[in-house]
Formats: C-alpha cells, structure tokens, sequence
DNA sequence: ACGTTACCGGTTTTT
DNA sequence: CCGGTAACGT
C-alpha cells in the first residue's frame, strides 16, 4: 500500500486517502488529476474498503476511461474487466441493455449517432410535412437534445410562444418514431437511464446499494441531466449514500456551448455537503512563466472557485511573441521556427500548432507541407462515421433490428437497385398509415415498388438466416458479400481506400470479440446483449480514433478544445487576435468571454517548456481579407513575461503598393533568436510616419483602430481606418490626424 | 439514377 | 475561399 502512495504530494495523498464521503477535488492543469483519480481507485480496493463491483467511475471520453483502466490495470493486479468504469453514455447503454424491458425498449435497441439522428429528424419533417425552412432541422436537433441533456420531456419544457409549443410538439413526434423504430439518440442514452432509476425501485434501489463509490471525471464538463443521474445513483439525501469523488477545473470549462454546466461543481459542493475542496495546485508540466501567464489571464475571470498554479521548475524562458503581417507570413515564420527547432533536436511531435477554429489550419498545412515538414491534423473524420461503414453498419442494424427506418433508407438502394424515390414515397405513405416500420410494411405493398423492394427485404432475410450461426467477423464479411457493398467500391476506381476500409472493419470486428469483448470468466460480470449488438452500440459510442495515424514523428494540429488534457513541449498559440481567439461570436457577453478566457488559459497550460503567441495583421477569412488587432489577452499577461519577436516594424511602404491591391501586405524585418531568416527588402521603400497597412494605431478621439487602405503621398496622403464596430470606418488625413503606432 | 450547377453559410465537439 | 446541400437537368 505504502507504494501505492509513493510519491503522491500532500493535497493529492488528502484526496487519495479521503473518508468515504462526498469530495470535490479542484485539479489545476498538469496537477496530477488522472494520477490522483487512479490512485484513489486503487487505493479503495488495496484496503479492502471496497470491491470492484461496488465502485463505479465515469469519464467523458474513451480516452479517458481507457487510460483509467490501464493505469489501474499498471496499479493493481487485478482484471479490470467488467468493472463500471467508463463514459456516461457506455454506462447508460449498459443499464439500458441489462434491463431493456423495463426502460421500455427492445432488446436489439440501436443507437443514432449525430448524423444519424439528424437524418431522423429531416426524415420526420418530410413526412409530416412540416416546412423545413420554418423548423430547421439542425436547430431543431439543438432543441431537442437541449432538453433532454437539461432532464426535459416534451411535456415538462416551458412554452411560452407559439413557436416553442409548435417545436415541442415535434420534440414529442420524433420521441415517438424513435420509439416505434427502437432507436435511441445520445441523450436520450442518458434520458432514458435517469427515468429507469427514476421509476423503477427495485432497480434504482439494487443499484443504489451496490455502487458505494462513485468517481467522476472532468466534473465540470457535466451537463444537468448527467448531475441529475449522479444525484439519483448516489442515492443523494437517503441515509446511505454513495461515496462520489468529484474531480474538475472550473478554469478548464470550455464546453458550455454544448450544455456543460460549470454551477454543477457550486451545487454540488452545497448539495452534496462537501466537507473540504481540495486544491491541487502544483504544476508538475509546466515552467514558471507559462504559469504566471496561465494564472494572470484567468485571474480576469468573475465566478471562480479559486485557483493559482505554481511549480518549482523555476521560470524558464520568456513567451515568445510574433506579430506577423499576414496569415500567410505567420504560418512561414512559425514553420521556419519549427525547423529550427527540430534542427536543435526536438521531437516533432512534441511540438503542437494550435488554433481556436479548424479554418485556420489550412494555411498551416500548406506551408508545413511545402516546407517538407511532417505534420499530423486531428479532429477529422473518424473511422466509423466514414460513409462506406456506416452503409455496412445499417445492413447490420437490420439484421439486428428491423425496424430500424434510419437503417433501411440508407441502404435500400445502396449499392443501386432500382428503387427510386417514388416508390420509397409510396413505402413511407404506407407505414404511416400502417404505423408500423418500413420493413414490416414491405409485404402490404402491391405493384412494382413491392417487388422491388421485397426483393430488397428477402436479402436481408437471407442474410440473417445465413449468419445466424456465424461469428461476429464472420458476419460481417458475409454482408460486404451478400450486400454487393465490395462489388460496388471495387468498380468504383476511387473505391481503394473504401474497400480497404471495409476490409478493415472485418478486423475491427474479430478484435472487437478477442480483445474488447472477451467472454467473461468465472466470477465476472456478462456484459448484456448479443455480440452484434454490442459490436454496433461500440461502433456508435467509440466512433474510433480522430484518424491519427500513429507511428511517424511528426508536428501535431489541432484546435485548443481538442488539445484539452495534452501536453507538449513547444506550443504555438496561433491567430491570437481579436475577432478570432476570443471568438467575435463569443466578445460580447460577460459568460462566453469568460469561456474563451477559459480557453485561452487551457491553450497556454498545454505547454512544457517554450510557448509562443502569435498572431497576423491581416487574414484571408471567407474569402477576403481581415484586419484584426492584437487579442486583448495579451493585455492580461505581465508585459515582462512576454518576448516580442517582432522588431518595431519600421514602415517600409511604397505609395504604389499602399493603396492595396494584391500586394498590399507590407514588407517586414525578421528577427527571431532562434530562426533568423533574411528576406530582402522591397525595391522601393518609404517611411510613412511608422505606418503601414494593418498597423494598429491609436487616435485621440476615435481610440485604436487597423489602417486598412491608404491613398495619395506626401501632404494629400489619407488612410483608411478601421475603428471597430463602434466608431466604424474612418478616412484621416495623414498629415492632419494625430496616429501614434500601437 | 446520377451528374451538374447554384447557392448558402461559415466557433469550439463528445457521446 | 471552400465545402456541403438542394434543386435541376439529362
């Protein structure tokens, strides 16, 4: 035991070794929360204070739970295998599966993905006839998957206007095709495993009793309905309830936008009556200075539960700042200092690129990949959402379940059978009439579209009769035959990569049943379901990995949300400007400024040992040209903890090349310690009072503004200024208007 | 049934 | 600017 607890410091031995009752751990950035998580897992089940069965942990991601198993797998030896540790969707699924009947489900239940669901929805509308430019069908999805995540049915959402009554009513519709299609959403995973425990005693009272410990991840990240859930397990205000370990950084919250609610970590610290917060606050990632610009920025924040890292790595080196003329010159510079970087023996993918939106990485990859500089993008499209998949997932579904409407219009014709449009028009007419599913309604058709169609169904019959007695692999490989999928994609010649896809899904299957799907040994928990269900609920709940290749060493891309929870030495912070990092969707209220604050401070924390903030002038933004100003998050860092790589740019303007035009961007000076690189001065060159085209300037009256365009030379020369959304556009006489460069 | 063209819209994202 | 979708034409 003692080695167990090894090395832990004393906030994190505190947190480890706490009574069982309700705790809430604060673990800053790089403060050792996964460790912490792990070790108290540990720890609870090396004394004997509790089993693997009666201890249940929940994580947001995958990577999360996975990462916990294995540690505690490295812990302990003991088999993880068949203990509740997971996301709260796969627990819920699970719930959802071991008591299907009661949740008022059918056993073979699937699940709608996004995607999935949105489809549903459009499908929904259509046959309702309901004018899809009136309920969009995105912000419909929005509505109702707002709700649900806030604990909502239909009836309990509050309507005040006729337009919210007419949307809730199609909130109800769409519960009601799920249902009749035995499909569920995501939240409605969640929904629907609250009202099982919510209405049912005998299982809300067995569960009560077997999970003691309850530990949670990420708690800040948690919406209403997953605080609801918690609440109920934990048997919260009965006279024994669960132990819940609740870790979380208030300071990391930047998913509000999808219904996180940062005040659960308040509510639960009063409801659960907290004994003590615990603070972890020593940093064991970062150096000096890239905390003290971590804490100072988010010092600016109001409704904090109080916070400040600190380390005893000493400062370290300086941030470093860039301010580059445009997109296109930040992403050249910052190549360049990756290069040199590399060339003094970093590894690359130690180093990350990040950016607040995706658009911006275009730029970046086309000059790290011109520059022969390997380089790896996260967040694409992940394996089981490729379309190729999802059409070999829906003839599985439908072995699975018939009824599945989403699954069988996707592939009806697909690959092409002669089934048009029409006679799926005149098959949709008929269930509804019917009110039963698609395929159920097949045998009632008469004319040529039930030909056609049945043909379609005796497939699929066919199908199931033959594999019913096959393996799982087995059964997939099958379909890809019996389905005309690898006929299709291999007279397709772009259709390489897809066969090769499908190929790979056969092997995703058989490790699906050796690996991750074992079958249980003596004493362990069965997982419910059969394995092509549970094989299609890991294919929706584990969409695969964010298509990073692994092996290659390379430069890592992605956005500061998708770097939450890594770590690297060498960061770029890119585009840090105004409009953009903070988002100008996001500048003008108080609560979203403050996530974007959040998010600024998750960005810098991500770094080890070197960061760098840099930002352009000028950027292609939908198709044209935007000036921005400097982020007002550099205003919130300790001037001295900055180094500005950028020399005073010296105004090196021609008056042809001024007035704009494709070759507006202005020449600069180069000086980097570490990647000095010469670019020659232009042909003609004039010095405009210290100003240039996207130079930031401050004016008595008008406050700080962008020169945007200017004309004319000498005593008639003008400029253009941008003074932001309250001044607005300005056109000042050079020689008359005071302009000081900012 | 499928290809072409016109339009729109455009943070962040996991399950 | 660029991608996704919808409507249109063959």
């Amino acid at each position: 035991m003692s080695k167990l607890l090894e090395n832990l410091n004393a906030e994190q031995l505190a947190a480890v070794t706490l009574p069982p009752q309700a705790a809430l751990i604060l673990a800053g950035a790089g403060s050792g929360k996964t460790r912490v998580l792990t070790t108290r897992i540990a720890w609870l089940l090396q004394t004997g204070q509790t089993s693997p069965a009666s201890l249940l942990a929940v994580t947001f991601t995958n990577k999360a739970a996975k990462e916990m198993l294995l540690r505690l797998g490295a812990m302990l030896p003991i088999n993880t295998r068949g203990m509740w540790i997971g996301t709260f969707h796969g627990l819920c699924n699970r719930m959802l599966r071991a008591h299907y009947r009661e949740a008022g489900l059918p056993q073979t239940f699937q699940i709608l993905d996004t995607s999935d669901q949105l489809a549903a929805i459009k499908r929904l509308l259509k046959a309702m006839n309901v004018d899809d430019e009136k309920f969009p069908p995105r912000e419909l999805q929005h509505f109702i998957n707002g709700n649900k995540e806030a604990g909502y049915r239909p009836p309990n959402v509050e309507a005040w206007d006729d337009y919210t009554r007419q949307r809730v009513g199609l909130y109800a519709e769409y519960d009601a095709q799920c249902q009749r299609e035995g499909v569920c959403d995501f939240p409605e995973l969640m929904l629907r495993c609250y009202e099982l425990l919510e209405r049912n005693e005998p299982i809300r009272r067995h569960y009560q009793a077997r999970f003691r410990h309850i530990l949670v991840d990420e708690f800040q990240d948690t919406n209403r309905l997953q605080y609801l859930w918690l609440k109920m397990l934990a048997a919260h205000g009965s006279e024994t309830p669960a132990a819940v370990f609740a870790v979380g950084d208030d300071d990391q919250s930047i998913y509000g936008f999808r219904g996180a609610e940062v005040g659960n970590m308040r509510d639960f610290e009063g409801e659960f009556k907290v004994a003590a917060v615990i603070r972890l606050e020593q940093n064991y990632r970062s150096h000096g200075n890239i905390l003290d610009a971590a804490n100072a920025i988010i010092a600016n924040n109001s409704k904090r539960l109080g916070k400040n890292l600190w380390t005893d790595q000493g400062s370290g080196e300086p941030i470093r700042v860039y301010q580059a003329a445009s997109d296109l010159d930040e992403a050249r510079w910052i190549v360049e200092e990756i290069q040199q970087l590399v060339r003094d023996g970093a590894s690359r993918s130690d180093i990350a690129l990040l950016y607040r939106s995706n658009a911006q990485s275009r730029v970046l990859e086309h000059q790290l990949f011109s520059s022969g500089v390997a380089y790896k993008v996260y967040g694409g499209l992940r394996f089981f959402e490729r379309q190729e998949i999802k059409h070999a997932l829906a003839y599985l579904r439908l072995l699975a379940n018939p009824d599945d409407d989403t699954a069988f219009l996707r592939v009806v014709n697909f690959p092409t059978r002669g089934i048009g449009a029409r006679s799926l028009e005149q098959l949709q007419d008929a269930a509804r009439s019917f009110n039963t599913s698609l395929y159920a309604t097949v045998p009632h058709l008469s004319g040529k579209p039930g030909v056609a169609i049945g043909g379609f169904v005796r497939m699929v019959e066919e199908m199931r009769h033959v594999t019913s007695e096959l393996p799982l692999y087995e059964i997939v490989d099958h379909i890809l035959d019996t389905s005309g999928l690898r006929a299709h994609y291999k007279a397709d010649r772009e259709g390489q990569e897809r066969l090769e896809n499908l190929d790979e899904l056969v092997s995703a299957a058989r490790y699906f049943m050796n690996e991750a799907d074992q079958p249980v040994a003596e004493g362990e928990e069965a997982l419910p379901g059969d394995p092509l269900s549970r094989f299609l609920s890991h294919a929706s709940l584990e969409a695969g990995d964010h298509q990073a290749e692994a092996g290659q060493d390379a430069i890592q891309l992605m956005t500061v949300h998708a770097a939450k929870g890594l770590e690297f030495d060498a960061v770029f912070i890119t585009g840090v400007e105004e409009g953009l990092f903070p988002h100008e969707q996001s500048m003008n209220d108080l609560a979203s400024l403050e996530e974007e604050r959040r998010l600024m401070y998750v960005a810098v924390t991500r770094a080890r040992q070197r960061l760098y903030l840099t930002l352009a002038q000028s950027r292609m933004l939908h198709g044209q040209t935007r000036y921005a100003m400097k982020s007002r998050f550099f205003d919130e860092i300790p001037e001295a903890l900055l180094k500005w790589l950028t020399p005073r740019v010296q105004a090196w303007s021609a008056p042809s090349r001024f007035g704009g035009g494709q070759n507006a961007a202005p020449p600069y000076q180069n000086e980097s310690v570490l990647a000095a690189s010469h670019r020659s001065p232009p042909q003609k060159s004039r010095d405009l009072d210290g100003l240039r085209i996207g130079q930031l300037v401050r004016h008595a009256r008008f406050g700080e503004g962008v020169i945007v365009a200017a004309q004319g030379s000498g005593e008639d020369a003008k400029v253009q200024i941008n003074f932001g959304a309250d001044v607005g556009m300005k056109l000042l006489m050079l020689s008359m208007a005071k302009l000081e460069p900012v």
